[in-house]
DNA sequence: CTTGGAATGTCAACAAAGCTGACGTATTGT
DNA sequence: ACAATACGTCAGCTTTGTTGACATTCCAAG
């Protein structure tokens, strides 16, 4: 294949060969199912998927959120956000306010019972990312990151970025 | 294992507070659409979508394959499995052949045109790892793995350590 | 004050991709 | 001969995404 890198290049580009990105590509697969596992056993048993997760996970991140915001960090229609938020609603999970400055505007936050399930979900998942982390040492978390963050897309990033500014 | 934690613990545990593993949570979140975007936008001008991505990419790793092997591999049911490798085998992508040594056996190949595809998926999806790759370097890359792979769960960390020794 | 555009919500229809359960067939191993 | 295995398939259901159309509410500009 295109495994024949210049020679004195040989050790130190080794990385970028089309086997060890193939690695990167499967490790990413089959770790992506290790890192959504725990929190849908935990979700199935309450009858919501992964689309739940997601909303709760960021309404509890930025409290107040809008709708519109929420939409474009998850990057779907405004539909499909709407059958999720609907049913969390219904649920007593999520609260939906009017807007006081711009009334057109719901402003969403987690009830009691909301922030119950985000704890048990981000607990779940936190333990094995802990685990991980703890596993593969400082060193390697931080390496972790920077891939990660190279793979996003520029507009996702932002996103990221936003988000991690707000409690550092 | 025996990595230095216990030595000076302030500074080499930080990155494992809530809030370092809330980040790793929210990187692994965004990262993976951005993994994944490439491919998808190949997949939907053929009408295809990830899970036939899946297919292709096991069938091209590990030719001549059986359809229980590929479906441990991937963790979904043979029904669904079976409405994906159905259409690549109707659109001539995919090859089945019975079993010489177990006739009840079905082997999977992609065909010339399987390959193709395989090629323009994966090089697509390259493209970005690589980017990613370079622009964190070597050590981080290093680190990524590890995380990736203790993150996993066992039964899925055997298909994957399998899949690596193939090629090494 | 009226009107255009933005933000939100809702209805309907549809598709991808997962699931369970049941059944049939060919083949293999005991 | 019989049980188990590998595979395919039919039917039906769920989650989560998509478009398109249309109503409502509100802000702001003309």
């Amino acid at each position: 294949m295109a495994e024949g890198l210049q020679p004195q290049l040989g050790q130190s580009l080794l990385f970028l060969t089309d086997e060890q990105l193939r690695k990167g590509i499967e490790a990413m697969f089959f770790a992506y199912r290790g890192f959504t596992a725990d929190p849908d056993r935990i979700l199935a048993q309450k009858g919501y998927g992964r689309a739940h997760h997601r909303a709760i996970h960021f309404i509890h991140r930025s409290p107040g959120t809008t709708v519109n915001n929420l939409l474009s960090i998850l990057g779907v229609t405004k539909q499909s956000l709407n059958r999720v938020l609907r049913t969390l609603i219904e649920d007593g999970l999520v609260e939906s306010t009017v807007g006081t400055r711009d009334k057109r505007e719901r402003h969403l936050h987690l009830t009691e019972e909301g922030a119950a399930l985000e704890r048990a979900l981000s607990d779940a998942q936190r333990d094995r990312m802990r685990a991980a982390y703890r596993a593969a040492g400082p060193v390697a978390v931080a390496g972790f990151r920077q891939v990660l963050e190279a793979m996003m897309d520029e507009e996702t990033r932002h996103h990221y970025e936003a988000m991690k500014d707000k409690t550092e």
